[in-house]
DNA sequence: CCTACTGTACAGTGTATGTGTACAGTAAAC
DNA sequence: GTTTACTGTACACATACACTGTACAGTAGG
């Protein structure tokens, strides 16, 4: 049921190829496109078809299931579960306006335009509860 | 001139510091707040405020000096440049998108209200050229 | 020259990331 | 029950990264 839900990273990223897992999966957890009860394909199918290890895709299922997305049991692979949502704070936010910035920042000195990122914003802000 | 704009940094992040450092800096340099022939405190005088290990500070500098920020010279001190922008390209603006939804995504699960993300990234697009 | 500053270079340490390999649990076929 | 074919797990290893300690080299003013 998973399995047409493709995920894409790029190996020569900075980005750890774990976390690049894992922020994607997430992208699907959260917006309810991965909801409790599916199945996720075992680590070395995954791990195949993103071209890493699967001990690599393991460690990133368990950041996961650490974040109370998935349960994951010997022999039986990977489910999602449902999960309550944690309790906000108000570090949490600051940190977003923190790392929101720098993002933009980035962008912005590598020659994107303010108003592409700005339109940008406003697209992403609407996917969130449409 | 530049003394004035503190920077702080999270020494218990997963984010390394001189990550931390660029991109605080590169907030500064992209809004103007820090303009070509701005004096930078020296590697040492901004590590000890950071709490850091000067050569940490001075990676962080090289960093931005690669990136065409900064006027890096040795005994004298480091100076913000006027620098032309890059071209955007189209990859940076899907990488754009990603980072946001990952972003936003990795909030959420943290138990952000969506709401409070959406007014905040109409915020901070609201201050890129207001 | 000397002193006091500046950034630079490089080796050493601890941690993070990714891989190889062996192991252990589960379920269905037989 | 045993076998088979899958599942996730554990740990040692190699490499890269982040950070520090220490020594060095350039610059400016006394």
């Amino acid at each position: 049921m998973a399995d047409d839900l493709t995920l894409r990273i790029d190996l020569d990223s900075a980005v750890p190829a774990y976390r690049q897992i894992v922020d994607g999966l997430r992208i699907l957890l959260v917006s309810g496109r991965l909801a409790a009860g599916a199945e996720l394909p075992s680590v070395r199918r995954m791990a195949t078809d993103l071209g890493v290890h699967f001990n690599t895709v393991a460690e990133a299922y368990r950041t996961l299931a650490d974040e109370g997305w998935l349960d994951l049991r010997h022999g039986r692979g990977a489910r999602v579960v449902s999960r309550d949502a944690p309790a906000a704070s108000r570090e949490h936010l600051e940190e977003f306006g923190h790392r929101l910035r720098a993002l933009a920042a980035e962008m912005m000195a590598k020659g994107a335009p303010a108003a592409k990122l700005r339109s940008l914003m406003r697209t992403v802000a609407e996917e969130l509860e449409p």
